[in-house]
DNA sequence: TAGAGATCTTCTGTATGCAATACTGCCGCC
DNA sequence: GGCGGCAGTATTGCATACAGAAGATCTCTA
């Protein structure tokens, strides 16, 4: 038996194509062929959909199987703020001794993003690390639970996040800014260039829809 | 074929014995016992459970299946502050034109509280039906589906919210100035005192521990 | 008598099978 | 020509079956 279960490799592999557009949107996923390419058996596969229908990645309309939600611009004007003040709670609730330490390792992962941005690599893999390692220290779990669920969604309306080399060099300097205020003890000025950072994301990513 | 899929109603009825402590606190769920008496085969049960997994109602141990979550009065501490934010959240994002004929809704239902606290009778259907209610405009899904989600762990604590008259009391006196707020179009200050209102529910609580 | 090991049982995780519904294409009718 | 009904197929939702791991029990030894 397998120490992990086959669900949560399904889900992962199920997330990466609903995200990258292999799975389109509003389509229907079919359990059988997808079962079958998978190389796996209904009931796991099954379970991974449920899985992901509970996080809103996926939608179950009983007796018609499991689709993927179509695109909603309304949607993601709702998803971005609410990440946003989700991650902003998550700092506000940690602990100034749990913050010991994680600006510089936060400006670490800054510089890369500015290698990257350089290199004209994509930045939203790193990106990704610098938020998780911001809320690396938060004890709340279940809040860590609702972000790591929320996100997802968020990344469907994600593909050009970084609008542009100008845009990112901007998000560059408001990581570096929420670092420095959570360097000096002001969890406020943090939250707020954080809550700014998504929002932002939110207004670029409107000028250049798919 | 049934229109719902019995997964929702398992979901409810395990649900329901978790929070009433007809699941005890770290047992473990036999699959095929619990099967047998709901009268269901395994397939739908699991589905089940893995759906209460994901929204933290169970967690699942792999090779050793599903259990009911002790009981820690740190994430008793941690769920009402995040609920008390979810819902605060929820009611700034309603738009003063969605609030229109809510106050007056809400001290209707207010009003029942508080014959229900005459009547000794249990206040708790009532108080979820007002906050459910004052959510209920919220044009934020996702936002409501993670309180949806959240709700349910919160209630595992609350044997005990309204602990004593003089609390109820205090309680529907904090609803009523909510709805207040509400009809000054003051939303700072009807969120203000939501926060307080779980925050104080969640003081009370630590007195009377089960 | 306590502990380690082997064996046996129980239970989970996955696969397969079955019945009923939803979809598709076709034919007849208006 | 378009629309409604009907037969056939495809697909879901649930039930059952099977293999292997976790847990329990028993035995043997020190």
């Amino acid at each position: 038996m397998a120490r992990t279960p086959l669900r949560s490799d399904l889900i992962e592999e199920i997330t990466t194509r609903v995200l990258d557009g292999r799975f389109a949107a509003g389509a229907r996923v079919n359990e059988v062929h997808l079962a079958r390419e998978l190389g796996v058996s209904r009931t796991p596969l099954r379970e991974a959909l449920i899985g992901l229908a509970d996080r809103g990645l996926l939608v179950s309309a009983p007796g018609r199987g499991f689709l993927v939600p179509p695109f909603d611009p309304d949607e993601a004007r709702r998803l971005y703020p609410l990440v946003a003040e989700l991650e902003a709670l998550a700092l506000r609730w940690t602990s100034p001794l749990e913050l010991a330490g994680l600006p510089d390792a936060l400006d670490a992962v800054a510089d890369e993003m500015a290698v990257a941005l350089e290199r004209g690599e994509d930045l939203s893999e790193v990106d990704e690390r610098w938020h998780e390692l911001l809320l690396s220290r938060c004890p709340n779990a279940h809040l860590l639970r609702l972000i790591g669920q929320t996100k997802p969604l968020l990344k469907r309306y994600e593909s050009c996040y970084f609008g542009g080399a100008a845009r990112a060099a901007e998000s560059i300097g408001e990581h570096r800014r929420i670092a420095a205020a959570l360097r000096d003890g002001d969890l406020p000025a943090a939250s707020a260039v954080l809550v700014r950072n998504w929002v932002k994301a939110l207004a670029y990513l409107g000028k250049d829809e798919r």
